[in-house]
DNA sequence: CATAATTATGAGCAAATACTCAGATCTTGA
DNA sequence: TCAAGATCTGAGTATTTGCTCATAATTATG
């Protein structure tokens, strides 16, 4: 370890609009580099070149690879989170198969983007500590969530709540993953249809 | 690409026992090596250091490092068919539940042994086209085969068997890696047993 | 317009790593 | 016992890759 402990921060503070530019080119660039070729053979000279700007430039917003990736991740759980915030401010349906059809949709919509990207990303982000306990922790608020949801609601029928929270959870985020990144993917309201049909059945015993 | 096809066989048939011996020695290390570091931070050198061997021992079994994760990965898919095999020639349980419970335990059975392994070679494996195709040969067989037992089974009420049999292969798959994997591993049976319910009461209707 | 501040450049360095090869050591078989 | 073949060794090579830094170009400021 450096003694300047390994930043993740960028090293400066874009001031003038090109420098924002700049950025969201890298991180665009980036995004398709390594859902294209994976983290590891997604070199930063290849990013730079398909950014079209210097390797230089690259280094001036991004003190080493890794940030980048943070970066991505830490987007997509922000962007995630942001959204299941703002469905949670308005009122929920009463049946249990409709609020899960609407965090499943969330779900879906989350990853149609570039599910390939989503993909890498959760799989190589793990090996940095700090984003490895992000990525847990924004998990155990989901089950923990709904773990309430399941014990509040008079349809649900599942004796041990908390293995039942994990086990909707895993299914929602792997599933989605899994078929959505498929080469010959399933269409996703077929996709999201089928997924609330086995959880509604399933929490309902 | 070099002329000579980018070998994956290995470069020679071991024909002393020390030679067998040896080339267990490596993929026995391989596989702690990858599961500790990853793939890309898990280094030949590394894994010939695990073994207690030379790092010229190791290439005169295997051309290339990915010809041992290929080696590694083409043995757990044989693991799998052929327990799946074996299971097939003989009669199955009639309800659909205890069948489904048959191949889950299979798939967590199969998963136990070293779930970090696994997950890292389902991760970093389709990298090479050639495994890839055979994982999703094995993939569509899985879901040949399910798609088959849901149409023929008198207990079976979903519309669409196609759909739902990629769905019950990709839970069962994914759920498994995921929540062995976990730095909180759930109970293989309490596992087991939600997940032959949340399937069953899915396809049940 | 002039000076400073910001941003961009890209050749090249240092480190890591997959892999080679010439020779040493061990095993086999007659 | 001993030659021929099989196996093992590990320092070294070729290549890749993350990243730096001196310098140039551009933009802001007064």
């Amino acid at each position: 370890m450096t003694p300047d402990q390994r930043r993740i921060q960028p090293r400066k503070q874009p001031r003038q609009v090109r420098a924002e530019l700049t950025r969201q080119r890298i991180l665009a660039a980036a995004a398709h580099v390594f859902a294209d070729h994976g983290y590891a053979a997604g070199t930063t000279n290849r990013i730079a070149e398909r950014a079209g700007i210097s390797i230089g430039s690259l280094y001036q917003y991004f003190p080493n690879k890794d940030a980048i990736l943070a970066e991505l991740l830490t987007r997509h759980l922000d962007d995630g989170t942001a959204a299941a915030a703002k469905v949670l401010t308005g009122p929920l349906p009463d049946s249990i198969e409709e609020i899960f059809r609407v965090f499943v949709r969330l779900a879906v919509e989350a990853h149609l983007g570039d599910p390939h990207l989503l993909r890498m990303l959760l799989e190589q982000a793990p090996r940095s500590n700090e984003l490895l306990e992000r990525i847990g922790r924004v998990k155990r608020d989901m089950v923990g969530h709904t773990r309430d949801l399941l014990e509040g609601h008079p349809e649900v029928r599942v004796a041990d709540t908390a293995t039942a929270a994990r086990l909707v959870i895993a299914t929602v985020e792997l599933a989605v993953h899994d078929l959505l990144a498929e080469p010959d993917p399933i269409d996703a309201r077929r996709l999201e249809d089928e997924m609330v049909a086995m959880l509604t059945r399933y929490v309902k015993g």
